[in-house]
DNA sequence: ACCTGAACACCGTTCAAGT
DNA sequence: ACCTGAACACCGTTCAAGT
C-alpha cells in the first residue's frame, strides 16, 4: 500500500502543528519527516531547507492576521481598540508569532493595523509628519508591549522578583516614603490594565493640540 | 610545556568574547574548547553545561549594567534622560542583551533604572498606585522600544517595505488624502527621534494632573 | 581536584540512485 | 516529477579513566 503523494501544504501544516505544540525549537527536519511518514529528504524537495520552511510558515502567519475593525466613539478610544485587537491576535499564536519575531517581520505583520491607525489619526485632525509620527509611536508602543509581555511570560520567576526588591526591609536608597507606592510595586503587573493605561496615555498626548 | 590551569573566569571571558563577535548561535562548546586549547569536557567541569554557561554570562551582563544618572531640570526631562541612558546601554551590547532577552531577564536588568524612575515620578507629585503605574508604563515603553528596534535591525529589508506600501500608485482604501503624511510614512523611521517623541509624549501624559 | 578521549544520540544537508 | 538511504560534518552531553 502506497501513501498519497506528499504535498507542500501537507508539509507546512504538519510543521505548523509541530511549532504550535512544541515551539520553534521543537521543529526538526527529522521529526517532521517521521510525523509525515516520509523520508527526511522528501521535505527538502517540497519546501527547501529548514530556513525556507520557516520562511513559509512565517509568511502564512503574516497573511493570516485579519483586518482590524476599530470600535469606540472618540479617536482615542478607536485607536485603543485597534491596539487591543492587535495584542489579542498576537497573543493567540504565541509560538508562530515568536517565529515571525525571530525573523524580524513583526512590523510587516502590523501593516494592516497601520492603515487603520492612519485613518484614525487623520480623523483626529493630525496631518503630515505629525500624523506619521503619531502612527509610528503607537505602532512601536503596541509591538513593544507585546514583546515585553512575551518576554515576561517566558521567565515567570525573575530573581529577585520585582516585588521582592521593593518589599525589602530597607528599600533602595532613592526610594521615597510612600507605602502605597511600595505596596503597588510589590504586586504583580496586570498586563491588560497596564496596556490600556499606557496606550491611552500615549494616544491622548499625541492627539492633543500642537504645543508650539 | 603545560598550560596554566583553566579557571571559570577564563571560560566565561572566552565565551563572552565569542558571543560578542558571532552572536549566541556562534557559541558552541566545541568551539569554545578549541579557543581555550582544552578538551570540551573540561568546560563542563568548570561551568556546567551550555545552559548554565549562558546563565552565568547573562548574570554577568545584568550586574554590569551601571547605575543611572538622571539629567535635566523638569521631571519629564529627567525621565526622558533615564530612558535614553537605558536605550544607549542596551544598544552597546546587542548580542549579550539578546541573550539576556532570550532568557527573559530584560526586566530584571532594568531594576536600577526602575528605582530612578520611582524617584522622579515621586518628585513630580505622583503617589501610590498611580505612581507605580507611571513607572511601569515608562519601563515597558523603553524595553519594548529597544526590542522593536533590535527586531527591525535584524531584518533591514522588510518585504514590502513600509515605505513601498504607502508609495503605491493607489494607496490602501482607508488612506486619506494627505500627501505630506504619505511622504512621511514613505521615509525610513528615525529611531532616535521617534524614541524621544514617544517617551516624552507618554511621560507628559502620565505626569499630567489627575483627570478624575 | 582537574583534565582527557571515546562514545552516544542527536542535528541539517547533500548526493547519487531509484521509479 | 517525486522519493529513497547512505554519508558527511556538525552538535551537546556522559562516562570511565587518567593524573
Amino acid at each position: 500500500m502506497t501513501r498519497s503523494p506528499l504535498t507542500r501544504d501537507e508539509v507546512l501544516a504538519a510543521a505548523a502543528s509541530l511549532v504550535k505544540e512544541h515551539g520553534p525549537g521543537g521543529l526538526t527536519m527529522r521529526g517532521l519527516a517521521a510525523e509525515l511518514g516520509t523520508a527526511v529528504t522528501s521535505i527538502y524537495w517540497h519546501v527547501g531547507n529548514r530556513e525556507q520552511l520557516l520562511d513559509a510558515l512565517v509568511a502564512r502567519t503574516v497573511t493570516e492576521m485579519g483586518a482590524i475593525r476599530p470600535s469606540g466613539r472618540t479617536p482615542v478610544e478607536r485607536i485603543v481598540s485597534v491596539a487591543g485587537g492587535l495584542r489579542r491576535e498576537l497573543r493567540a499564536r504565541p509560538h508562530l508569532i515568536a517565529l515571525v519575531h525571530e525573523r524580524g517581520l513583526t512590523e510587516r505583520m502590523f501593516l494592516p493595523a497601520q492603515q487603520a491607525l492612519v485613518h484614525e489619526v487623520h480623523a483626529a485632525g493630525l496631518r503630515g509628519a505629525r500624523a506619521a509620527d503619531a502612527v509610528r509611536a503607537v505602532q512601536f508602543q503596541v509591538v513593544g508591549f507585546v514583546l515585553v509581555e512575551r518576554n515576561r511570560e517566558r521567565s515567570p520567576a525573575q530573581s529577585p522578583a520585582e516585588g521582592e526588591l521593593w518589599a525589602l526591609p530597607q528599600a533602595p536608597p532613592t526610594a521615597p516614603q510612600d507605602p502605597a507606592l511600595t505596596r503597588a510595586l510589590s504586586r504583580p503587573v496586570d498586563p491588560e490594565q497596564l496596556f490600556l493605561l499606557s496606550v491611552r496615555a500615549l494616544t491622548e498626548s499625541l492627539l492633543a493640540p500642537a504645543p508650539g
